[in-house]
DNA sequence: CGCAATTACCTTTTT
DNA sequence: GGTAATTGCG
């Protein structure tokens, strides 16, 4: 053996000199994976003679890619290994041979919002109302499909086939719509990159040789997050020559919602079948009463990959469940409970995370840290490449590099104002349209576009001059054209001095993203491009601005916390409702609710020393202050429980052991009692104003009738009646609504 | 015809 | 509590 396998357990040191082959790495939290993976890399390229352009690492978050980068540079010092995200490299691939689906490699990548400014367009032009139909909702079903590799071409197959909902009738007529005004703006969304890239290696099996010739030997991360499409690309490159290895936890996916299918790597062995499996069982993280909880957790899952945690460290302290009288206490109890495990000298506030299920959850704990003067980095909010003049900006580059791109256009064209408004938008869209030609060169010819007024041709004509004066060649870098485009459309000039805070943010962060600039222009040196710098810019996520270095507390979603490790983790809103998050408690299937479970285990076990479980119990959401119920989770781990009064002191305390496999949901199956309109008034004692959550086109359901729609609402408090119209056997009924089992399901 | 303030809407998780 | 479409005004 040699200096890689230094350390490590057997099962780890065999899956480090494992070389040729399909292989399946079962890692569990915290069993040093990231450190086998890495010094297998090292193995194939020192001691099995691969050369690193022929390796190919995947993982699914840039931040993990960029660690996995540094610690293989260490463990290989000069040699260059790629580690991307699976839509960095179809990003790549597409800039390669794009031409063979029609996409040219200058083509924007376009985010969410723009997704949705171009569908709202594209349903416009439908004749769809937005209103019933929101593009969200559309877009979210189109991102299904394309997760999925369901063209617009096999949808409508299946639309034909199966049978017909109003929504699939619209998706039939977008996506395709859609997908075609994506092309003429040589632009692609997120699943795009993934769906072109797929398709391509199905469609054109050379090229797929090709590629397998390049990348010989394939690594994919967090194989249970994969999606039909990224399923494709990797079974696509390595059949040719079965050299791949994918590591990963079932009990650890928690992008369901994204498309990604658990089944992946539970089938691996079926689709490989010469396969070999190692199993990374014991952990190095956590303590042993954080572990034995966690596991008691996630046992109440249908598991199909059973796999034993255990870890040689002691107990340590309990895991703690500490309940606040309200949210406000809580925020405020987690903030002291820094405060004093820092002041004792054992920790430092880097040592510290704190998660959530969903991101609205960190003000209130923003708050409480600044009033008890604790340092925190929070990787959420409103995004940096969110923000509009950071959107307004790159949309000019953007425009630079592909003129072809619609969205960016009309996001700028009148930004910073130059009178052009949407009219006269619209005539010179619907003019370049007809006489096929890009809307810069629309611009040009202004003066042709009937009914435009002489000062909206002056307009396009002067803001067409400006974009064409750009490019990165005649301003050297991207910074200086950047720095050039802020020059000459005068872009801070409206903010520049005003005393309104927000004005002067929006200075700064227009400095921030020249920095940006900058610094890629350093780190590529010639290699630099605008499309490279608008592909990372992309691409980017906001976790991957958290430092570790520096001494604040972290804070972030569940989701951002898978990967990372911290001695101490205060796990927020542990209530019904939050986690399991009520969305997954309206589906009746239990697999939503088994994610929820794997989502709070992976927060568990990112601890290393201490955990902490909060709940408050009452708590306002959507404006509305209400108490709260346990979330069911929790009885299903080993805990102390304790109860914090107003004062903050603790005032109770109590072990708790866990109740093996509890009922998914209590009551009826897959419907959360306590949702019913009539728990929800009589739950509300005395206020009978509350109105209760009852809209007209409001879906519902009645444990006898079935589903329906609310057709009409009347009265209010006890008296409040609903007239539900059940599509079943098409009857109407009326409910009061504080008596009728009446569920909302939405809408 | 274009702009700015007001209203109505929604609100999971992310590449 | 935030954003986007809609309305009213210049």
């Amino acid at each position: 053996m040699n200096v890689l396998s230094d350390g490590l357990t057997d099962s780890q040191a065999e899956a480090v000199h494992f070389i040729n082959g399909p292989l399946l790495i079962v890692a569990g939290p915290g069993s040093g994976k990231t450190r086998v993976v890495t010094r297998r890399i090292a193995n194939l390229v020192m001691n099995a003679n691969v050369h690193p352009r022929n390796l190919l690492a995947i993982t699914f978050t840039n931040k993990a890619a960029k660690e996995m980068g540094a610690r293989v540079e260490a463990l290989l010092p000069g040699q260059r290994i790629w580690v991307s995200t699976f839509h960095r490299f179809c990003a790549r691939i597409l800039r390669e041979y794009g031409d063979v689906v029609g996409i040219k490699s200058s083509f924007s990548i376009l985010d969410t919002s723009d997704q949705k400014q171009l569908l709202r367009i594209v349903l416009n032009d439908l004749d769809f109302d937005t209103v019933h139909f929101s593009p969200e909702k559309v877009l979210w079903r189109i991102s299904d499909a394309k997760n999925d590799l369901i063209t617009p071409e096999n949808f409508n197959e299946r639309f034909d086939e199966g049978v017909s909902n109003h929504w699939d009738g619209v998706v039939r007529k977008a996506y395709p719509a859609y997908q075609k005004a994506l092309l003429e703006s040589n632009a692609v969304d997120f699943d795009d990159l993934l769906m072109h890239v797929a398709l391509m290696l199905a469609e054109q099996t050379e090229l797929c040789r090709e590629l397998a010739q390049r990348y010989r030997y394939i690594l994919v991360d967090e194989y249970q997050d994969t999606n039909s499409a990224q399923y494709q690309i990797v079974a696509a490159l390595a059949q040719h020559h079965q050299n791949l290895c994918v590591t990963g936890d079932p009990d650890q996916s928690i992008y369901g919602w994204r498309g990604a299918r658990i089944e992946n790597i539970l089938r691996f062995e079926r689709d490989f079948p010469t396969a070999q499996t190692i199993r990374l069982e014991q952990n190095f993280r956590s303590t042993g009463l954080i572990l034995r909880s966690a596991d008691s957790l996630i046992a109440c899952n249908r598991q199909l990959k059973a796999k034993k945690l255990f870890t040689a460290q002691a107990d340590g302290e309990p895991v703690r469940l500490l309940i606040f009288p309200d949210s406000r206490a809580e925020a405020a109890g987690i903030a002291q409970e820094i405060r004093d495990l820092v002041d004792t000298g054992d920790y430092q506030w880097s040592d510290v995370a704190i998660f959530y299920r969903v991101n609205a959850l960190s003000r209130q704990v923003e708050t409480a840290l600044m009033r008890h003067r604790v340092p925190f980095q929070v990787a959420s909010g409103v995004a940096f490449y969110d923000r509009a003049e950071i959107k307004d900006l790159l949309a000019y580059l953007r425009l630079v590099e592909n003129p072809l791109d619609h969205t960016a256009f009309l996001r700028i064209v009148n930004k910073p104002l130059r009178g052009l408004g949407k009219t006269s938008q619209n005539r010179l869209l619907r003019w370049a349209q007809l006489n096929h030609l890009t809307p810069l060169e629309a611009c040009v010819r202004a003066s042709e576009v009937p009914k435009l007024s002489k000062r909206a041709i002056v307009g396009f004509r002067r803001f067409a001059e400006m974009i064409n004066g750009f490019s990165l060649a005649g301003a050297g870098s991207v910074g200086d054209l950047l720095v050039e485009i802020i020059d000459k459309t005068y872009f801070v000039a409206p903010w520049q001095g005003s005393p309104n805070e927000a004005d002067a943010e929006k200075v700064a962060n227009v400095e921030e993203l020249v920095a940006a600039a900058r610094q890629y222009d350093e780190a590529l040196g010639d290699d630099r491009s605008l499309q490279g710098f608008l592909e990372q810019t992309a691409l980017i996520s906001e976790t991957d601005f958290l430092e570790n270095t520096s001494g604040q507390v972290s804070l972030m979603s569940l989701h951002a916390a898978k990967g990372l490790e911290f001695p101490i983790v205060f796990v927020l809103g542990l209530e019904e409702g939050l986690i399991p998050h009520e969305r997954s408690l309206q589906s009746e299937s239990r697999r939503e609710l088994e994610e929820e479970r794997r989502l709070l285990f992976v927060g568990m076990t990112r601890a290393e020393e201490r955990l902490y479980l909060t709940e408050s119990r009452i708590r306002s959401m959507h404006g509305r202050t209400v108490p709260t119920i346990e979330s069911p989770f929790i009885r299903e781990l080993e805990c102390e429980r304790i109860d914090v009064d107003d004062t903050g002191e603790f005032a109770a305390t109590q072990w708790q052991q866990p109740v093996p496999e509890s009922k998914p949901t209590p009551g009826l199956p897959g419907i959360p009692k306590l949702m019913t309109g009539a728990s929800l008034l009589n739950g509300e004692k005395e206020s009978v104003d509350i109105p209760i959550g009852f809209r007209i086109g409001m879906l519902v359901r009645h444990p006898r009738y079935g589903r329906g729609t609310v057709t009409d609402v009347s009265g209010y408090g006890g008296r409040r009646t609903v007239t539900v119209h059940f599509s079943g056997d098409d009857k109407k009924e009326t409910f009061v609504a504080s008596k009728a089992p009446l569920q909302p399901l939405g809408e």
